[in-house]
DNA sequence: TCTGGGGTCCTAGGACCC
DNA sequence: TCTGGGGTCCTAGGACCC
């Protein structure tokens, strides 16, 4: 039996944990620029506010209803998810970390209500996140035993464990529903007459291959109760990393826009080196503003390679400089850029080009040094020139909460 | 006025190899 | 009139996830 543990609405319960006064009430935290509402309390849902819904569209009803809003804090959320899975890492040897805010777990021993509500608690009172918790035969049906724990049941955990329970469940769960099934896969399968996920694990497998290519054939075995999806207790190296953002205000400025490259190449580059991996290709692309339908799209990219893998920030900044010139096109407005570095290798398995012209060694040092200091100092405090120093692309963040857990300075204070 | 960001996997078709 | 067979790698586009 596999575990899955999901947090509650995980955002919006990061920041109450620090304002207790916000329970049971309405809470939302946006997107990067607040965007977009990203997450929910109960509560905000309750309002009807919805995932992904344009903050600027809901400013009435935020008012209305005295919902309090948050932009996204990652490095509050990164270090409280750290702590979740630190626990389960107590209490299970395997654990796959699947996301912020979920893990699978091995629940081939004493998979009981019990076990999994004493977890649960273990959770609550060491980091104050509410979770929930499914246990079934496969991944799949772990996220279906999750969904009915969250919405259904008192304790917020619930087990799947014979064949007649999942059908039963499974004939009332919604198709759209089913891991893996997007939008387009379910309105394919409404077409056909499939409605609810016991539809398509009844379904002919010719059809959903033709259909829904393999991805539909690994859901139906799992519907089935058969493991495709095995527990990922090793994580394997990131195929790609990308930094991209939407400017304040669309432009054609060229000095901005190569500001913004410049920023996204050696944030990209510092990724690369906190994997301890390399890249090959390196992908500049930048975007006009999408939602105006009334002006001409323009969406130019292009790929470049290294000689030699690399995860220096100034080779990486270079090569996006060079990719950036060749797309740029000053006719255009443009409203968000990023930087893609992709084929990836490990660090210790680079071999050096025929023609490499560089002092590697002492460029990995150099790269030491750099993220040494800014690690004490922060981000960016030693930066390259071409990054800029205006960030005029940036947006605001106007409602972004203290770093609770990583800045000293940001440390709750406790009167008695 | 204001509309996020970061990933993975699959498939078809093209280019190439022997 | 007739024109092989067996592969790999890469890319773009599509679908999905959180």
């Amino acid at each position: 039996m596999i575990g899955l543990v999901d947090c509650n609405n995980f955002y919006a319960s990061c920041e109450r944990v620090f304002k207790p006064h916000l329970k049971r009430k309405p809470i939302i935290v946006l997107s990067n620029n607040d965007g977009c509402v990203i997450a929910r309390s109960n509560e905000a849902k309750a309002l009807g506010i919805k995932m992904g819904e344009p903050a600027f569209k809901i400013k009435t009803l935020i008012l209305k209803n005295k919902v309090s809003v948050f932009s996204t804090n990652f490095a509050l959320y990164g270090d409280i998810s750290h702590r979740v899975m630190e626990i389960l890492k107590t209490e299970f040897n395997r654990v796959e970390i699947y996301s912020i805010d979920e893990a699978f777990l091995d629940f081939s021993i004493s998979a009981s209500i019990d076990r999994a509500v004493f977890i649960r608690n273990k959770i609550r009172q060491y980091t104050g996140i509410p979770v929930s918790i499914g246990i079934a035969p496969t991944k799949t049906l772990t996220k279906i035993a999750n969904h009915i724990a969250k919405k259904y049941t008192e304790k917020g955990v619930f087990i799947l464990n014979n064949e007649i329970k999942i059908n039963k469940i499974l004939n009332s769960y919604p198709i759209e529903d089913v891991w893996g099934i997007g939008r387009r896969y379910a309105h394919k399968l409404k077409q056909a007459g499939i409605k609810t996920a016991l539809e398509f694990k009844n379904a002919d497998t010719t059809w959903i291959r033709r259909n829904l290519s393999v991805d539909g054939i690994h859901i139906q075995m799992e519907l089935k109760g058969k493991q495709y999806f095995n527990l990922k207790t090793h994580q394997s190296i990131k195929k790609s990393i990308s930094t991209t953002r939407s400017f304040s205000k669309e432009t054609n400025n060229y000095n901005i826009i190569k500001d913004a490259i410049n920023t996204f190449a050696s944030n990209c580059a510092l990724k690369l080196r906190k994997e301890n991996i390399c890249c090959y290709k390196l992908t500049v692309f930048l975007m006009t503003n999408t939602y105006k339908t009334n002006t001409k799209q323009h969406y130019p990219k292009i790929t470049l390679l290294f000689s030699t893998a690399t995860n220096d920030s100034l080779e990486i900044s270079n090569m996006a400089n060079k990719a950036l010139k060749i797309i740029y096109n000053n006719n255009c407005c443009y409203k968000k850029a990023g930087v893609i570095v992709h084929k990836t290798i490990p660090d210790k398995e680079v071999q050096i080009s025929l023609f490499n012209e560089i002092n590697r060694k002492k460029r990995r040092k150099l790269m030491y040094s750099v993220d040494s200091i800014n690690m004490i100092m922060g981000k960016d405090k030693v930066r390259l020139a071409s990054q800029g120093f205006d960030k005029e692309w940036q947006k605001k963040q106007e409602q972004l909460s203290p770093c609770y857990t990583t800045q000293i300075e940001d440390i709750l204070t406790i009167q008695i």
